[in-house]
RNA sequence: UGUCCUGUGGUGUAAUUGGUAACACGUCUGAUUCUGGUUCAGAAGAGUUAAGGUUCGAGACCUUACAGGACAACCA
C-alpha cells in the first residue's frame, strides 16, 4: 500500500513499454536483468526516426541498470557496406550513447547454419527447389491459403545433403533455398513455409567469401537476439506480423527466450522518412550527401547544428506508442531552439547590409563590450569595434513605416545593440530610388546602451562597423521537409520532383563582426527571428560560411500580420 | 472478402488499472525585455470513432459496426 502510494506520487507515467519491463522485473523474469540492443542494417545512415528507436533501446537499458547491445543486422551483403557501419557507430556514439556490446549477425553465421541443420534433422526445415514465380504462386495471397511445396516431404538424408551442397557452393544463385517447415494454410504468410536461407555468390563486407548462403531476417534476427542474452527485442510495427515467427523458431530450437515488442515508428511532418527514398537523392545527386544539411539523417541534420541534448529531448516528449503518428515538426524545432537557446554564443551579423553614417560620431573608432549569451553569464563578453560608419540590416530601416514599425525610420530613434541610441537625421537615394545610405546622429551619453536621461528606445538593432567587418557566406537552407509538402505539392510527381530548387540559397556579401571563427554557433538580432545559425564544420572555404538552419519561428509572417491589423 | 494491430483537443502522449479528461507542442491574449527572441501570466480548443451492453458510475470491460494501418521480397 504505502508503496503503490510513493510510486504515484514519484514516479512519471511510464510507456507501454516500460510497464512490461517493469512487469517482467516485477515477475523475476530474465532473473530481473534487462537486455536491449539496437540493430540497424548496414544498409544506409541513420536518421532521426532511428534517433528514436535509440533512445528508446539505450533508455531502457539506463533507466533499468541493464544492457544495451549496437549489433550490425548484416544479413544481406548485396546491400551493405562498412561505411554505413562506420556512419552508424559515429552517429550514434554522437547522440551520447555508449553500447556494451558490438556484435554482427554474420559472427552467428556458424551457429545459425549448425541450428539450421537442427531444424533439417526434427523435419522442421527442408530444401526447396521451386523457382521465384513458383513459390509465390503456391504460398497463395492474404486471403486464399497456400499449397505444400512438392518438394515439402523430401527424406532429412537428402535435405542434409542438398543443403551441404548449397553451403559449399555447388547451386547458382535462386536455385535453391533452404524452408521452413510451419503450415502452408496458416493465415498469417510468414508462417507459410518461410525462407531461411539463399544462396548468394557475394562476397560479404565482414565474412569475405566464406559463405555463398546467407540466412533471412525472420531465421536471423530472434536467433541472434537469443545468443545475445537479449530480454526485450523492441522494433517497429510492421514486424508485429512477424512475431509468431519469432517465437516458432526460438521454440523448435529450445533456446533463450527474448520478447520481441513493436512501437509505431517516427513520422515527421514534411519530413521524408524512408531509408531508401534517402538513399536515392543521394545517388541521384539531388543532395549533396547523407549529410547534406536538409537531410533528416543524423548527420544531416548534425550539420545545421542541431544538438544530441535536443533530439534526445524530443525522443522523449514524443513518447512511444503502438499507433501510427505524425509529429509536428514543430517540436522538433521547439527542442532545438530551446537548447540553443541556452547555449547559443550571439553575434552580430548583417545579412543585406545598409551603410550607416554617424555624421556627428568623432571619427576615433572605439571598442564596446558585448554580452555573449545573455541566457548564460559565464558565457562572458567580448569587445567588439564601432566606428563612424557602419552596416544595418536593410530591413531594420523603412522609409515610411508602418504603425507598428518601432525599427529606424526618418526622425526616429533606436538603440544600436550595445551601442549608442542613434537617430535617423536623413537618407539618400539614387536615382532608381534605391536608398544608399542613412546618416544618423548619436548620443554620446548613451554609450553601452543606456542613456543616463532614463528615455526608452523601443527598437534595438544590430550593426557591424564598416571598416572592422569580414566577409561571410551565409547560405539558407530550406528544410528537406518543403520539398515534401503535400499541401504545396498537392497531385502528381515524386518527392524528387517536389524538392525545392530554392532550397539552398547563398547570400554573399554579407558582414559579420571580426573573429567569429571561435564560435560554433551564431545567432544575432537579426539572425535570431529567422532561426540559429551555425558555422559548417565541413566547408573548406576562406570566406566563413554560415548555415542558417531550419526556420525556427517565422516571426515576420507574425509581424506582418500584426501590423496589417 | 483472410489474419493481426490501432482509434482520446490541430499534433503527440497521459489518465492512480472502473470514479466523470491531464501534460507538452502549436494557436491566441497581455506583461516584461538591450534580440519583435527568451521569460512570465492567462485564454480558447476534445467529452475520448459510432451504437448498444455490464455497472451506482466506462476513455478504460463486453458486443457489433465503422475508420486507418500492417502482411503475399530468395529485403530488413
Amino acid at each position: 500500500m504505502e508503496e503503490k502510494t510513493t510510486n504515484a506520487s514519484s514516479k512519471p507515467t511510464l510507456n507501454f513499454i516500460e510497464e512490461i519491463v517493469e512487469m517482467d522485473i516485477k515477475n523475476g523474469k530474465n532473473a530481473g536483468k534487462v537486455h536491449t540492443r539496437f540493430p540497424p542494417e548496414p544498409n544506409g545512415y541513420l536518421h532521426i526516426g532511428h534517433a528514436k528507436s535509440i533512445c528508446l533501446n539505450f533508455g531502457l537499458a539506463d533507466k533499468y541498470n541493464g544492457k544495451c547491445n549496437l549489433r550490425f543486422d548484416d544479413t544481406n551483403p548485396i546491400k551493405e557496406d562498412v561505411e554505413y557501419v562506420d556512419s552508424i557507430r559515429e552517429d550514434v556514439k554522437w547522440l551520447g550513447f555508449n553500447w556494451d556490446g558490438e556484435y554482427y549477425a554474420s559472427d552467428y553465421f556458424d551457429q545459425l547454419y549448425a541450428w539450421a541443420l537442427q531444424l533439417i534433422k526434427i523435419g522442421k526445415a527442408y530444401v526447396c527447389d521451386l523457382t521465384q514465380e513458383e513459390m509465390s504462386t503456391y504460398r497463395g495471397s492474404p486471403t486464399k491459403p497456400g499449397t505444400d511445396s512438392p518438394y515439402r516431404n523430401r527424406s532429412v538424408e537428402e535435405n542434409l545433403d542438398l543443403f551441404e551442397r548449397m553451403k559449399n557452393g555447388e547451386f547458382a544463385d535462386g536455385i535453391r533455398v533452404l524452408r521452413a517447415r510451419v503450415d502452408m494454410a496458416s493465415p498469417n504468410m510468414h508462417m507459410r513455409d518461410p525462407i531461411l536461407y539463399r544462396i548468394l555468390h557475394t562476397d560479404h563486407h565482414r565474412t569475405g567469401s566464406k559463405w555463398c548462403i546467407y540466412p533471412m531476417y525472420d531465421y536471423a534476427h530472434g536467433q541472434c537476439d537469443s545468443i545475445e542474452g537479449i530480454t526485450h527485442s523492441i522494433c517497429t510495427l510492421e514486424f508485429e506480423v512477424h512475431r509468431p515467427l519469432y517465437d516458432w523458431f526460438i521454440k523448435e530450437l529450445n533456446i533463450h527466450a527474448p520478447q520481441q515488442i513493436e512501437f509505431a515508428r517516427l513520422n515527421i511532418s514534411f519530413t521524408l522518412m524512408s531509408k531508401r527514398k534517402l538513399l536515392e537523392l543521394v545517388n541521384e545527386k539531388y543532395v549533396s550527401g547523407w549529410d547534406d544539411p536538409r537531410m533528416p539523417t543524423i548527420c544531416g541534420i548534425r550539420r545545421r547544428g542541431y544538438t544530441p541534448e535536443a533530439i534526445r529531448n524530443f525522443a522523449d516528449l514524443i513518447g512511444v506508442a503502438k499507433r501510427d503518428n505524425v509529429i509536428d515538426v514543430a517540436l522538433l524545432e521547439h527542442c532545438i531552439r530551446e537548447d540553443l537557446n541556452k547555449k547559443a554564443m550571439r553575434v552580430m551579423t548583417v545579412l543585406n547590409p545598409l551603410k550607416v553614417v554617424i555624421d556627428n560620431y568623432p571619427d576615433i573608432p572605439e571598442e564596446l563590450d558585448a554580452i555573449n549569451n545573455p541566457e548564460d553569464e559565464s558565457a562572458g563578453s567580448r569587445k567588439i569595434p564601432f566606428s563612424k560608419v557602419i552596416y544595418i540590416e536593410r530591413d531594420d530601416f523603412m522609409e515610411v513605416p508602418s504603425k507598428k514599425y518601432f525599427r529606424l525610420a526618418p526622425g526616429t530613434e533606436v538603440r544600436l545593440r550595445y551601442a549608442y541610441f542613434v537617430k535617423c537625421e536623413s537618407f539618400v537615394k539614387d536615382e532608381n530610388g534605391e536608398i544608399l545610405e542613412v546618416h544618423c546622429s548619436y548620443d554620446a551619453a548613451s554609450r553601452g546602451g543606456n542613456s543616463p536621461d532614463g528615455r526608452k528606445v523601443k527598437g534595438t538593432i544590430h550593426w557591424v562597423s564598416a571598416e572592422h567587418a569580414i566577409d561571410v557566406e551565409v547560405r539558407l537552407f530550406e528544410r528537406l521537409f518543403n520539398a515534401y509538402n503535400p499541401e504545396e505539392y498537392p497531385e502528381g510527381g515524386s518527392y524528387k520532383d517536389n524538392l525545392n530548387p530554392d532550397s539552398i540559397k547563398v547570400i554573399n556579401n554579407c558582414k559579420a563582426e571580426p573573429g567569429l571563427k571561435d564560435v560554433s554557433v551564431l545567432s544575432s538580432f537579426q539572425f535570431e527571428r529567422l532561426g540559429y545559425f551555425c558555422a559548417d564544420q565541413d566547408s573548406t572555404k576562406d570566406k566563413m560560411v554560415f548555415n542558417r538552419t531550419v526556420s525556427l519561428k517565422d516571426s515576420w509572417a507574425k509581424i506582418e500580420k500584426k501590423e496589417e491589423k
